[in-house]
DNA sequence: CCCTTTGTTGTATTGGTTTTCATGGGCTCT
DNA sequence: AGAGCCCATGAAAACCAATACAACAAAGGG
């Protein structure tokens, strides 16, 4: 049997009460009787039990998180901020990989509910915003994807993907790429992959540059997805054309592409250029450095987080907010 | 004020008793019974409170999770491989990142066990192994680190360290390398990196390699920490000895000795031959591809929890419980 | 007819937090 | 100076929402 606020309370000779304002430290208790609580804590071992705390007060300190993949490195140094952060205000993280796939996206979400966390961060969710608000009922943060107009608890946090996309294509047609290839993430599912997509190739159109020179394959965001992309796009590639350069939606799926090139012999960026989307931290180490648009995840993993403990600690309402960074291009040398 | 157990008994003409053996599907309940219930269930929206559960059964169905790295892929992998096998039994995982840092390790631990976590996994913690008892009381699985003889419910998960890096050795000296850099991991906090670095200069020494023809230095596994190292020695390597290789202590690290490498003009393996230690996926997209020792965190975290599942949902003792897996070279380009 | 089995219920229990209530001391007002 | 009032403090009890256990009724078998 484990020992209970009522053994600290006999033991102390108080009320179990005083113990419980002694714990809180939500109302006044004398220091005479603070501290023969607080000795009695010490003498008996006492650990307050969280499941009748959280069955009381209805919190569990426990926040849900979202992440299509833990294994991509974006998304990893976001958990590792968000875990940071709210660690710091004693919050803990419960983490859920949806492994890329919509299904469990949804297992998942109803899981943390059922689990009663406080709060749902989702970075990147593929879910429509209005059938996972209409399952989650507690404050939700939307992490790296745009805001819509809602009457809800929800706050956005999220960088300009569109213009992001678009600065890529501003940059490559100036650099004199002519022929484009877009190895585009999911875009009916992720609305990011939509807005690199449109972003890239609006921009395009509007350098003149006519629609049969740009050429558009979807993959998923993976590693193996961008490999199998331009594996594909090389066995029909023309090597006499116009200079070609391959814009491709994430720096992992970058990656992927540039093996398939290498795979085949072709130099980067001399053969092809290359760009990708996100600066994860081993972008500037991949041969060659590869060319890519910085996405801000830590600062939004961190703002994220913040506006989480608002809501719950400072009961400040998400309805509404929302948190745009800036989303740069990092020249370097893949193109 | 949500809708209670009391209320699905009141509104099934049923008693709260019988809802709940409904719920917990541990006693026998007439198929008649169970349908009003199930239908007052549906038509009242009702989810069962996890607090009052947790309270009563002394259960949270929640596993605390330490890492030193998150954003280290080897772990992110093991992560997500536990996640996946806990999920199956509809248990949570709370994460914690330590930071390859020892107090904010002892820090996590403590807080999982405030949170009052069923079970903690520990992937390479740096804590001693008897400080870790003396604060832990649920079951405890340890990956990535050799089996201790203990008294307590401790099981272990881990790949023979001394005799992957021994492997190496071999492999270095048979291939003509006479020169060794051991880029060592912690060694007084991580056993592993302890293992790692006596596997392999004692096997160089049964190949009557003199100690003087080996340099050790000491990092943290980090892809910085790699590349520090290699920069310093680089500073006084005499590129006219005999053929010299390095040995590091993980993939990551491996990758920023290579940078060093490179950014000195280094050609790989001609000019110093290069082997990690993991096989994260993307070794063998690294250029040139990685020659490592295969250490399977997949298979360590797939086991790791399936006995983590045993202690909790079979009540089996994990006491004395080890799984020893193979650690194998896998050679490629970088030697 | 008694005993066991099966199905159902009433109620204690879990360990905290919160509300309510009692007490006593000090202060103000007349 | 005495009555009345208020506030600080702490004890007692209610409450949170489930599970578990013992008790009991009905049915079935020997």
């Amino acid at each position: 049997m484990n020992v209970t606020i009522k053994d600290i309370a006999r033991h102390a000779g108080v009320s179990t009460a005083t113990v419980s304002n002694v714990l809180t430290q939500k109302k006044y208790v004398s220091s005479d009787l603070e501290q023969r609580v607080f000795q009695a804590i010490n003498e008996l071992g006492y650990r307050p039990n969280v499941y009748a705390r959280n069955l009381k007060t209805n919190r569990s300190h426990i926040i849900g998180v979202h992440v299509p993949d833990i294994t991509n490195p974006f998304f990893s140094e976001g958990v590792k901020a968000l875990q940071s952060v709210a660690a710091g205000e004693s919050y803990q993280i419960v983490l859920y990989d949806s492994d890329n796939n919509l299904e469990s996206e949804v297992k998942n979400i109803a899981g943390m509910i059922s689990t009663q966390v406080d709060g749902i961060i989702a970075v990147a969710p593929r879910m429509q915003v209005d059938e996972l608000l209409a399952m989650v009922e507690v404050p939700l943060v939307i992490v790296d994807r745009p805001p819509l107009p809602t009457q809800r608890n929800v706050a956005y946090v999220y960088a300009d993907n569109y213009r992001g996309a678009a600065s890529v294509a501003d940059f490559l047609v100036g650099k004199g790429y002519r022929r484009f290839y877009c190895l585009a993430g999911p875009t009916e599912l992720v609305c990011n992959a939509e807005a690199r997509l449109t972003g890239f190739t609006e921009t395009l159109r509007l350098h003149g540059i006519p629609d049969t020179a740009c050429h558009v394959s979807y993959g998923d965001f993976t590693f193996d997805s961008g490999y199998e992309l331009m594996k594909a796009i090389l066995e029909t590639y023309d090597p006499a054309g116009s200079p070609a350069a391959a814009f491709v939606s994430s720096d992992i799926m970058a990656w992927g592409a540039m093996e398939a090139l290498k795979e085949k012999k072709f130099k980067i960026p001399r053969d092809m250029g290359v760009v990708g989307y996100d600066n994860i931290y081993f972008s500037s180490f991949l041969y060659p450095k590869l060319t890519t648009v910085e996405n801000p995840i830590r600062e939004m993993a961190v703002n994220a987080a913040n506006l989480m403990l608002d809501a719950l600690e400072r009961r400040r309402n998400l309805l509404g907010l929302s948190v745009a960074l800036r989303s740069a291009l990092i020249v370097r040398k893949s193109c």
